[in-house]
DNA sequence: AAATAAGTTCGATACATACCGAACTAATAG
DNA sequence: CTATTAGTTCGGTATGTATCGAACTTATTT
């Protein structure tokens, strides 16, 4: 295939892309890499030099990364080194689970809204009923969509 | 009923909610005080008065309000003043709708990966097409759910 | 024990951006 | 035609945080 783009734009472009989607550009770096390295394991060390980062910075991501369970560190006997890999059997539906949080906090903002109004029924509280529900239906739904997510995963095992 | 919470401080409260799922805080203080306002509209300058803000923020977090048309201009005869309320029949699956857009972006993001392996079926690609198929179920399975939100509506209409 | 290696931690920096203030535009009023 | 009102625009500030650099920890080697 005739790649336009190199490994390294395509490591930058991961950087950004997970730092629109609210992780860090660094974060989405150390992904990029992964993903494109031919390595099995990738030491510490390897990522302040491909990514140009400090070790500091490299410190704070993986233990991000690991605390996501997207990473896991890997050892060898007789290797003081810590070297990481993609973490094997991660679970994507993980990721959305975690951030369904935040629904049941609009869910509640919305509620907590009509409760301050005089009047409970007129055109603004209608709005922010029609609001709240939004966010519980979906609330509601996603687990769901997770859950077929993972139960289709598992067929094709 | 006996408010442990007043009105300024659930208005602070949208901000950092809002700002938490990605908006700014001036925009959640809005629809904060859009929320909990008795008033049907809302003038541009009561609300540099009431959230305590400048007329050019107030400008800039009004025009994007309205491009998202979660709130609506409206304006009075013989009155030179912009008003404004939250949308009427302001149709919440669209807020998610947008959002869809990463979805894409991640799955194609995790494809090009996989183009620049040399094996293209060892673990690391097998993790990246699990993760390209992840989202493009996400990608596929959330316009149907937004639907049926929609659907669920208009019954109870 | 001294030196090296592998990471961690923490104060400082640099960058992005939400918000401000002042200057500006456009429309109406006197 | 000047003054006022309503809002916009744009350069600057200030705040938050991702990243850095240096000091530190812990373990290993010589």
């Amino acid at each position: 295939m005739n790649h336009i783009q190199n490994r390294q734009e395509y490591i930058e472009e991961c950087g950004l892309i997970m730092e629109q989607s609210g992780l860090t550009r660094m974060v989405g770096r150390i992904i990029g890499y992964l993903a494109v390295t031919d390595k099995e394991l990738v030491s510490f060390d390897e990522f302040t030099e491909v990514l140009q980062a400090s070790k500091s910075t490299i410190s704070t991501s993986v233990k991000m990364l690991t605390s996501m369970n997207l990473i896991k560190a890997a050892t060898l006997p007789g290797d003081r080194k810590t070297y990481y890999r993609l973490a094997p059997d991660y679970c994507w539906s993980q990721i959305l689970r975690l951030k369904t949080g935040i629904l049941s906090i609009m869910y509640a903002m919305f509620i907590k809204g009509i409760e301050f109004r005089i009047r409970k029924t007129d055109k603004t509280a209608q709005w922010l009923t029609e609001a709240a529900e939004f966010y519980k239906f979906m609330e509601q739904e996603i687990p769901g969509l997770l859950d077929k997510w993972e139960a289709q995963k598992q067929l094709t095992k």
